[in-house]
DNA sequence: TTTACTTTGTGTCCTAATTACACTATCAAA
DNA sequence: TTTGATAGTGTAATTAGGACACAAAGTAAA
């Protein structure tokens, strides 16, 4: 330990879906030695607050903007970034690189047909990877992803934010193969579509899939009005 | 705004449970000009986690030790503690007054007849509040502990931790104000106890109230193991 | 043009959970 | 012995949840 101050920092954790999978955007300091994928991440200004560094340092990183984060809390184990190789890498980005840093992490869910990141800044790689891919991250990011995740799976039972993750219009397939990535176990197709049906937050379209090799699906829009509506008036029972 | 690095502290949320309602630790820096009163709290040490911290912290405060804290989450408007009257305390007790601070925000429940707080440190005052009476409290005090109230609603649906509000010996009745007094609105007795009955983590001990001027109520207490193993193998439907 | 392949979309039965609701029992105190 | 206070109990009606199988609609390939 040291007696610098510690620093302050913020950890973004994006999640995608891609009609199959959850996915993660990271990004890659891009060495040729040893690859060092992180959550984009990087120390606070003084005079922003918390939130307003997160989507700052998301800009800065992967050129994603626009998008609503949500706090997951703050990590700030002394340890967190004393290991060799995230020392080794603070020292190419970092005035301080011994200093301590407690981060606050923050999440999302965003289309990603509409965020393709750009890397910029010290990331020299940003791109969306499986979540069930990624088996090391530095500093404690594992460990956020993996509150990142659980957050998820509680807050999706609550409230239907899973919607960021699909474009406009989309199928009643595409929104539970969504359900059955976050909360990572099978859901029946007819339960499901009864449950979301009744929760009236879906309105079908006038329009169905076409030159799929298959039966085409109907396509429905999320019904925003009744959104905010329920989640004025408090609603308990999403749950699956 | 300035220049200092920010600094990083803790602030504690303790609920207690008097039989009526919700009551909050609260100190008071006790000049007699104007009363201060506050969540405990203060900035972390270099070598500690942010857990410790708020453990220590709480203890020199208040005295109240040997308690399980939780993580609300973090909290660092630039402006949260640059109010004439935080400022005018903050310069009593600290040698950077004007730095940002960044809190992280803890609660806890605690059995009230166990914990007597004892003042101590730069408090002055350390005592139970009904969190019905709080109005004002120093720096962004008010939304942090209208945060941990929202906290406990969500996780009191989810997991029985109510049961750290009571002594070991309590009555259905207790139990039933409790959950009242925390989901802030009237519950139907019969169905309940017949809930929390089916949950199966409450024994009828071989004991009544007594010296009570009406019919006695029969005493229980709580089940440990079976808490332990609902956690662990996952339980959703605790939902009232 | 027929067949194969793939995914969509739908209904019922059974069980479990939720809600609403009112009266008797038991004690202390007056 | 009466009063006042809280404890304790059951049922009926409704709603939600879980398990389960087959026909329909399109493309692609034979």
């Amino acid at each position: 330990m040291n007696e610098l101050n510690p620093h302050i920092s913020v950890d973004c954790v994006v999640f995608g879906f891609d009609f199959e999978k959850l996915n993660v955007l990271v990004i890659d300091r891009g060495s040729n030695d040893t690859s060092r994928v992180a959550l984009p991440g990087n120390l606070i200004y003084n005079s922003e607050n918390l939130n307003e560094a997160a989507t700052r340092v998301l800009e800065e990183l992967t050129g994603i903007k626009n998008i609503y984060l949500e706090q997951i809390g703050a990590f700030g184990d002394p340890l967190r970034s004393k290991k060799q190789s995230d020392q080794e890498w603070l020292k190419a980005i970092r005035s301080e690189p011994s200093a301590r840093v407690i981060t606050v992490a923050y999440f999302s869910l965003v289309k990603m047909a509409d965020y393709i990141p750009h890397a910029s800044s010290f990331a020299k790689v940003a791109s969306w990877v499986s979540i069930k891919e990624i088996s090391e991250l530095a500093f404690d990011h594992l460990e956020i992803l993996s509150a990142a995740k659980e957050t998820l799976k509680q807050k999706i039972k609550i409230q239907p934010i899973g919607f960021n993750l699909l474009p406009e219009k989309f199928t009643l397939s595409q929104l539970h193969r969504l359900y059955e990535a976050i909360l990572e176990k099978p859901l029946d197709k007819r339960n499901f579509r009864r449950k979301i049906q009744k929760l009236d937050i879906i309105t079908p379209l006038r329009e169905k899939q076409f030159g799929v090799p298959h039966k085409p699906s109907q396509l429905y829009k999320f019904n925003k009005e009744k959104y905010e509506l329920l989640t004025k008036i408090g609603f308990d029972n999403f749950g699956f």
